[in-house]
DNA sequence: CCAAAAGTGTTCCGTCTACACCCATGG
DNA sequence: CCATGGGTGTAGACGGAACACTTTTGG
């Protein structure tokens, strides 16, 4: 191997995840307190450092593994961070990816061992360094992503109630929205299919479960809410 | 200064952009014969390599100053390339940037100098290492962008004519649009004022050119194409 | 029996689309 | 005088928004 950009500087190169949860109408990220100087015990999206062996993307994947067990999330780039000065030690450039998970995917016990919890998007802390900014920008882009794919549903169980799917919309648009037109655009998309199972969790009289269905979804890929 | 990341490893990083034109109801990119090894004489985007001293962004600015001799240009983050093979030689992440540029500022002189081209959009010829798919992306960013931000007159002079202005939206939407239906939507958006100059270089009649107001539209920021 | 969530259609209004002809001028 | 691009309005279709009452059942 050849060493052709001797002249030229190296950085360290860090990989940060923002992932989403959805949990009691609300939207969520896993957060937790950073266990490594500089910056210990501050807030702080849990991240980890790329390999020489692994692209930035296998290791997005393997720190979301590594914190959650998880494997084939949905998981998309955000852009790459570089202040000269965003972390106070050495030069260090940070790609960061946001992920979809479904809280109830999510053990408790993982939670405590990794010292990360979930944290409500409207109640952030201040977090280390350009965090904040991270999830502005994931945020941004992950609603952008749900109005125009259905991949919301990773947010919720693979079966889920009309109404859950709606409070998710709801909390990721910042908006009310209108049960019966809601309802109807579910109708004209097929990929939406209606179970004969009833969860009876939300309410006395028991509500339908829906379940996505990629199939179908692959055949007429036609998704707008 | 303290080293706190010892055990991990160091990347180069470098910047490459892809810088839009308009000519010709064409839309183009601006690409050359790279100068370095390894890949001496492939097709290739402009690029370079960031400093100890500039944040991301700034290197992306300096570049595209370096090629262009135009300063703040309207710039955006593509995202960060990092494939492990990406470049034959070293482990170099790069972070691509698209820029819109107004061809008739860009001088011929140095085009030549810097030795690159206007190449149309449509015909590409295949370039260095993953800068196709840089190239794909950031079409897909430019093109969302145009149609929800009043940023297509980045790519026009500050005078132009509705003609010229629809043959962009053509271009970089890859439809015919209504001449009438376009018009008109144009009139419902006060910040594109119609001046009383007229050009006659595009037709015999002449046309009305238009300009585009910033501050009218920060008043009322209401743009949809 | 009542509180709480599930489920269901219609009307109206504004927006988007389709469409064809006259104008001004340089050569 | 004619070829070329510049400029203008209307009608019909479509899609989105507003809106209220009945059903079921656990406690």
């Amino acid at each position: 191997m050849t060493t052709f950009y001797k002249e030229f500087q190296k950085v360290f190169l860090s990989v940060d995840c923002i992932i989403f949860g959805f949990d009691n109408s609300k939207l969520k990220v896993l957060i937790g307190r950073r266990q490594m100087d500089p910056g210990r015990g501050e807030w702080s999206l849990y991240g980890g450092f790329v390999a020489a062996s692994e692209s930035i993307e296998e290791c997005a994947a393997r720190t979301l593994f590594e914190l959650t067990g998880l494997r084939n999330l949905y998981m998309r780039q955000v852009g790459a961070f570089g202040q000269v000065d965003r972390d106070p030690g050495e030069r260090v450039i940070s790609i960061a990816y946001y992920a979809l998970i479904n809280v109830k995917d999510y053990d408790e016990k993982q939670l405590k061992e990794h010292g990360v919890e979930w944290v409500d998007i409207q109640a952030l802390p201040q977090l280390y360094s350009d965090h904040n900014e991270m999830i502005r920008k994931a945020l941004k882009l992950m609603r952008q992503k749900l109005r125009t794919e259905p991949v919301g549903f990773r947010l919720l169980p693979s079966l889920f109630t009309l109404t859950q799917l709606q409070r998710l919309y709801e909390a990721v648009t910042g908006e009310e929205i209108d049960k019966r037109n809601f309802r109807k655009r579910i109708k004209d998309m097929d990929f939406i299919e209606k179970t004969e199972l009833i969860d009876k969790t939300g309410s006395k009289r028991g509500a339908f479960l829906y379940r996505f269905n990629k199939r179908t979804y692959n055949e007429d890929p036609n998704f707008k809410l």
